[in-house]
RNA sequence: CGGGAAGGCCGGGCGGUCGCGGCCCCAUCCGGGGUCGAGGAAAGUCCGGACUCACUGAAACAUGGGUGCCGGGUAACGCCCGGCGAAGGCAACUUUAGGGACAGCGCCACAGAGAACAGACUGCCAUCUAUAAGAUGGCACAGGUGAAACGGUGGGGUAAAAGCCCACCUCGUUGCGUGCAAGCGUGACGGAGACGGCAAGCCCCACCCAGAGCAAUGCCAAAUAGGGCCCGCACCGUGGCGCGUUUCACGCCCCGCAGGGCCGGGUUGGCAGCUAGAUCCCCGGGGCAAUCCGGGGGCCAGAUGAAUGAUCGCCCAGGAACGGCACGCCGUUCUGGACAGGAUCCGGCUUACAGGCCUUCCCGCAUU
């Protein structure tokens, strides 16, 4: 249950000249289950989980299963969901946490983005409370 | 101008800013630059192959599955092209699961008198009894039912009729011409006189096929497990085994042992397989066509929790409302872009698809 990035923690996350934070992408079944154990908030675009690891880096991981449509739409929704947390992460996400964002049907493909942006900081600061 | 038929194509474009995946280059590091980056269906996974592993091979038979007019194309096909037959349409053209119903079995609902070695409901005719009507005999023409009714049209014939007889059609046998062929055309026969349909029911005939699939498969690392196999020596028999049967070929085979050698299985870690190919574009030639041959040029996704997104501007099609008039054009505002995304790779089929473009042909009207 150790991965590689454990043993050797080779990339310092800290802000680089551009501002973003190096982010980590969860790819273990066991990642998505364990934060799926944590705390959650729902919005009307995705649902947003998150839990604390402990380790000196910021993890994000993507589900949008069968539900959401077919594979056009579950991959449009999976990019809008990866393109909020690559803008507001950075700056809004706490270092030493998993998140995890689920798409919804029909939802995270259509809803404005400016609404998923503000969502997605609301949705953040309610885990973290 | 209106209506219709066939075939092909496109499937938004350009430009900012920030970002994503592969490869290459520069850089001590941070990082920077270049280049390429989903479809006509990438889809359904329905056929056909390549490739990999497994499998002792060949032939015959069996079993199971598939195909089914003829010729051609192809690596192959159940695909494609060109013909033939049949059906539909004024036509352009379209559709077609199209071998065999004297090898055998089976089925033919409802309706109808009768649905397969015929039979007679309403009828027709003759004779008798004789008021309507009935009895006996003859007939299978007409009516009605049905998806389908025991040949069709015309004539002769008869009490009324019927392939009862005749001509043509049809069916069978056969000759000639033509075509590679399916077939088409035409002739002969004192040949037949009804012989129903269904084989997308079993079946028969001819031909073809036969396991598993890239999570195939190979390599590396780690941890786990403790066993298995081969060689050699020795030894036995003309016997047994080798995934349907038989034959042939080929291979293997008790137990024991001084010794020598080798390794399997599962695990979603990594690497390979992984993209240059029945490939794409252009030109020339053969062919009615599918397609083939030759020459030149190009490199065109290789991800693996899986890369194309966010946002802005202008333009191009489309839609709606309002206004103007010369009545199908112009202006303004708003809206707005189908179906859908690789996962080993090809050839097909099928299904989904907003809107638009091009070519050829047919019919009708008008004009010359």
């Amino acid at each position: 249950m150790v991965s590689r990035s454990d043993i050797q923690p080779q990339t310092p996350v800290e802000p680089c000249s551009a501002g973003f934070l190096v982010l980590e992408t969860l790819k273990k079944r066991a990642d998505f289950q364990r934060t799926a154990r944590g705390k959650r908030a729902h919005k009307d675009g995705f649902v947003l989980q998150a839990t604390p690891t402990g380790r000196p880096t910021i993890r994000i991981g993507f589900t949008c299963s069968k539900k959401v449509g077919n594979a056009v739409a579950r991959n449009r929704a999976k990019r809008r969901l990866r393109e909020i947390a690559r803008l507001m992460l950075p700056t809004h996400g706490k270092q030493g946490w998993d998140y995890v964002l689920i798409g919804r049907a029909s939802v995270t493909a259509s809803l404005p983005f400016d609404t998923l942006k503000q969502d997605f900081v609301a949705a953040l600061e309610k885990v973290h409370q």
